[in-house]
DNA sequence: TTCCTTTCTTAATCTAGGTTAATGCAATCC
DNA sequence: GGATTGCATTAACCTAGATTAAGAAAGGAA
C-alpha cells in the first residue's frame, strides 16, 4: 500500500469539507472518527455515514464538480489522504462507472431521509420521464418506499391543484 | 469497449436473478427494462432500481457470495452481459474498496425502505457496537432519519422491556 | 466552583403515510 | 364471448414518528 498518500491530523470539531467548495480527497481513518453529512433547506443535519478506525470517507461527486457533503472529525483523527477518481478508462465496469452509480446510491439515500413521498415521486419524474409510462404505478410505489394507495392520493392532489 | 461480453435477450416478466443464489453477471441494458428489487419477510418487494436504456444492472455483493436482490425484465430486453468483480488489487480506492461502499449504500438504501426506526437502530448497534457510545444520541438520530426525540422515546420503550 | 451551552428525556399534540376494504377497469386466459 | 386476475382509485380508520415545549442532566469555559 504505497500509492502516494499523506498523513493528516484534524482537531476534534474540525470541519475537513464545506458542501459546495471543490475537494478532490479521498480520507482513510486510521485513528478517531470522521462523519459526512448534509444540511437540507430547513437547516436540519441529515448523516450519511460515519468513519472509525479502517474506514475511507470521501464525496461521491467526481473531482471536479462541487462536493455535495460536510465532511468534519468528531474525535481527534489522524487520517491518510488521496486523491479520488484516477480517471481510468470509460468502460461500463470502470471506476468511471462505480463512481456514478455510488453517486446515485448517495443521494438517493439522502432523499429518504430529507424528502417527502411526494418530493421523491416529482424527482423520479424528472430523472426518467419515460418511466412513469412505462411501469405500473404500484412499481414506482415500491420504489419510492411507500404504497401503491399513497402515491394515488398523492398523484390526485397534485392533479386538482393545477 | 470490447472486454468478452455476450448478448442476451429476456422476454417480458422472465426472473434474471433469485435472490440468494449465486449470480456472477452485470447487464449493461441496450434495449428494454430491468428492475432489480428485494422482498421482506411481510412478502412485500422494495424495488432497488430501474434499469432502462444505458444502465448497467448489478447486485453489489462479490462474486462469490450469494445475491441479495431479485433481477426481472419488465418489458422485453436485450442487454450485454459480463463478468462482475475483476480482482484487481486491495488499495483502499480499489475495485473491490469501492464495490464495499457500494454494498453498504445497497443495504442502508434498502433498509430506508423497508424497517422501523427501531429495527434500524438495532442494526446500528450490531455494525458499530462502539460508536453507540462515541457518538451523540442526537447524531446517531440523524443517521437513523429520525428524530432525537424520537430515538429517545424508542430506547426508553427498549430499556423497559427487559 | 459557577455559569452557560448543549444534550437528553418526557409528554402533548399533529400529520404523513399505512392498513383495510370496496369499487371500477383493463388485460389476459379459457 | 365470459370469467378471471391484476391494477388503480377512493375512503375510513390507525399508527409511527414529527413537532413543540419544558425540564433534567451533562460538559466546557471562566
Amino acid at each position: 500500500m504505497s500509492i502516494k498518500s499523506r498523513t493528516l491530523r484534524f482537531k476534534k470539531g474540525e470541519i475537513i469539507q464545506h458542501a459546495g467548495e471543490l475537494n478532490s480527497k479521498v480520507y482513510f481513518v486510521m485513528q478517531g472518527l470522521l462523519r459526512s453529512y448534509s444540511i437540507d433547506e430547513k437547516g436540519k443535519e441529515h448523516i450519511f455515514m460515519f468513519a472509525p478506525e479502517g474506514w475511507t470517507m470521501g464525496d461521491a461527486t467526481s473531482a471536479n464538480d462541487p462536493t455535495e457533503l460536510f465532511i468534519d472529525a468528531l474525535e481527534d483523527t489522524e487520517c491518510l489522504v488521496r486523491e479520488k477518481n484516477p480517471k481510468r478508462d470509460g468502460t461500463p465496469n470502470g471506476f468511471k462507472a462505480l463512481a456514478k452509480r455510488m453517486l446515485v446510491l448517495q443521494r438517493r439515500v439522502l432523499m429518504m431521509m430529507s424528502v417527502s413521498a411526494i418530493e421523491r415521486y416529482e424527482h423520479f419524474e424528472n430523472t426518467y420521464p419515460d418511466l412513469v409510462r412505462r411501469v405500473p404505478q404500484k412499481m414506482i410505489a415500491a420504489y419510492l418506499g411507500i404504497t401503491p394507495e399513497a402515491l394515488s392520493k398523492i398523484r390526485g392532489e397534485r392533479a386538482k391543484n393545477r
